[in-house]
DNA sequence: AAACAAACCTGTGCGC
DNA sequence: TGCGCACAGGTTTGTT
């Protein structure tokens, strides 16, 4: 579900709420989305931990903890991070659940206001991980050993937000190699944090087809994908994301997003084009993936 | 090097 | 109402 600006809008929410907290207790139901390790590695690896910061590379969330080891949270498809008071009914499919010890506990490490009352004279929040599809993942790593821990991060392309991805290296990227856009776009190796929604939608404000290949760019159209990709994700992070029909994508505190009502392309396929307002959206595949675009305003 | 297919899972919506 | 099929925001792996 989540691509960059869903999970930049988690991010953010980790950020306001958990970053500065101690982690008590650790649950975990199914073992399937600690498979890198082991129930019993993420168990240890975060009892009694404090954690740092909340960072985002792609669809990645990366956070910091005291004991120098690091939380990595994918959300693929369907996983959703969600915080509750402790003794919330969890919803179906809830596979973590992090106790966090109420906030204001941690002298000198807090960021919210030190509320002065006695640790545990409030219940404290859970995190909780859902994931119907288990697709997504939980994992404790040491990130001076990331090339062998998580090596897809180490191999991950530039992110346009987190890291910034200027005019110049976008040209090296697409010059260097004669791929289709949209699979391109999709590859998280070339620019992390774009998927199928986005990569859409890019294309669709760039003005290029999604099959076009990426050597075969005029240098203004270069551009025009350039400020595409930095609108889009920016305009997206600003709505809080795309939340589908489904409801699938929640934030950290169960909100929706809003960019859905600003699609130009996705889901829109057999629809007139807002755009031009004369040419019908065509759907079709690219890299697998249903592909919506305007044969008349991207060329 | 790049494109393609299948695989990993569960839920939902649609046509019959 | 019930059933079967297609499809879904992601990524990896193995083939052409």
């Amino acid at each position: 579900m989540p691509e960059l600006p869903e999970v930049e809008t988690v991010r953010r929410g980790l950020d306001r709420l958990v970053v500065g907290r101690r982690v008590g207790r650790v649950e975990v139901g199914r073992e399937r989305v600690v498979r890198r390790t082991s129930p019993e590695a993420l168990i240890h690896g975060l009892t009694g931990t404090t954690i740092l910061a909340a960072n985002r590379r792609g669809k990645y969330l990366l956070l910091p903890l005291d004991s120098g080891d690091e939380l990595m949270v994918h959300l693929r498809m369907s996983g959703q991070l969600l915080v509750a008071r402790a003794g919330t009914p969890r919803p179906a499919h809830t596979h973590v659940v992090m106790h966090l010890d109420p906030a204001g506990e941690q002298p000198g490490v807090g960021r919210g206001k030190q509320r002065g009352g006695q640790p545990g004279d409030q219940p404290g929040d859970e995190v909780w991980f859902v994931d119907p599809r288990t697709f997504g993942e939980v994992v404790v790593f040491d990130p001076g050993n990331v090339a062998v821990e998580l090596p897809e991060l180490a191999a991950m392309g530039p992110d346009p937000i987190s890291e910034g991805l200027s005019l110049a290296q976008l040209r090296g990227i697409v010059r260097s190699r004669s791929r289709q856009l949209k699979p391109m776009l999709l590859d998280q190796h070339v620019i992390a944090g774009i998927g199928n929604i986005y990569a859409d939608e890019i294309l669709h404000r760039a003005r290029l087809r999604p099959g076009r290949l990426s050597d075969s760019l005029s240098p203004a159209a270069e551009r025009r994908l350039h400020s595409a990709i930095h609108e889009i994700l920016g305009e997206a992070i600003m709505a809080g994301g795309s939340t589908l029909g489904d409801a699938q994508y929640l934030d950290l505190f169960g909100d929706n997003g809003s960019y859905q009502d600003d699609h130009k392309v996705y889901g829109r396929g057999g629809e007139r084009c807002l755009t031009c307002a004369t040419s019908w959206l065509r759907t079709t595949q690219y890299a697998q993936r249903t592909t919506v675009y305007c044969a008349n305003c991207q060329r």
